[in-house]
DNA sequence: TCTATTATAGCAAGTAATTATCAATAAAAT
DNA sequence: ATTTTATTGATAATTACTTGCTATAATAGA
């Protein structure tokens, strides 16, 4: 959980006897450009270099998503969306969760530094390395319980509060 | 976050115009009598009910434990194993936490009140209503580092924590 | 700087967990 | 009891992700 420059990440990554490339240094560098509280799916990340005029290969990109996690470079988020979505690992004062709801997906951020704490007294406790810690809080929103939520909600029923986050971004 | 006998669940169930089956019961059943500390997957699900003799499709079973784990009566784990894990959604004082090492897939679990609280506190403040709140810390073992982790450990390495783990069981 | 070694990229093919489809069945309400 | 319709189970389909392989290029060493 530190933060990376193209060099210390060269440097850690020639220190195991792996190589850096222009392909791992591009898809660091979009983590770290990316606006705070978002986080790509491979898929995703695939789509921002193809519009930046670089191709990645999807195999490079899932191979690379996951030596970064592994490293502790990224966290792997297992938000409700059914695939995996990775931001930056950023270690304190950066550090945070989420919150989501698990009906429209709608994820928010918050912080509270007594999780980390945690995290790595229990890991120094059981011998281990700590990568990364996050605390995720699954919920439902009222619109959707009103609907009949779990079973009862169509399947192409959105959501007032994703409909109004969307706006947010036009 | 409730305790649910099979007449609660039946309750539940049409209030919202689902039913009770025999096959729910039966799967709430068997998680609340799994043994403290286990999780099953689907698969696993399939293979205790086989072997109790009870046949209960895979079908069945994926879509009960999406159902209840949307009721918020089972918690949905994203542990490092590749495919998720389900055990009851335990309130307090039962409510814990787990801290896993992403090599070698050993589990531990803990507690940590203020978890919960923080849960409540943060679904309240957005108007959403709680279902699970899980802090998981990923972690690496040093036998694991030791050996190059991570892309130089061989996919047949078996890390000393799993084996020691594993005789246990016997 | 040149060369040898070998990790990595990219493509194509494969895998495994999960989901969708649909006819037959069985809860639940009347 | 009868009607309605949610649910089951078998099969097919999906999809996120992984693997095998060859060509390429990063690194270490001369």
């Amino acid at each position: 959980m530190a933060l990376y420059t193209p060099s210390s990440f060269k440097a850690e990554l020639n220190e195991k006897g792996w190589r850096m490339t222009p392909q791992r240094e591009t898809i660091l560098q979009i983590f770290q450009n990316l606006p705070k509280g978002n986080h790509l799916s491979a898929e995703d990340l695939y789509h921002v270099l193809q519009k930046r005029g670089e191709k990645i290969s999807l195999s490079t990109i899932y191979r690379t998503l996951k030596l970064m996690a592994r490293m502790g470079i990224l966290r792997e988020l297992e938000l409700a969306e059914g695939h995996k979505h990775y931001e930056i690992n950023q270690p304190y004062p950066h550090h945070h969760h989420h919150l989501v709801c698990i009906q429209c997906n709608k994820t928010i951020e918050f912080k509270n530094d007594s999780i980390l704490k945690t995290g790595l007294k229990q890991a120094e406790k059981s011998g281990l390395h700590l990568l990364d810690c996050q605390l995720t809080i699954h919920t439902i929103c009222y619109e959707a319980l009103r609907k009949g939520w779990p079973s009862l909600v169509a399947s192409d029923w959105s959501c007032p509060r994703l409909l109004a986050d969307a706006e947010n971004y036009e």
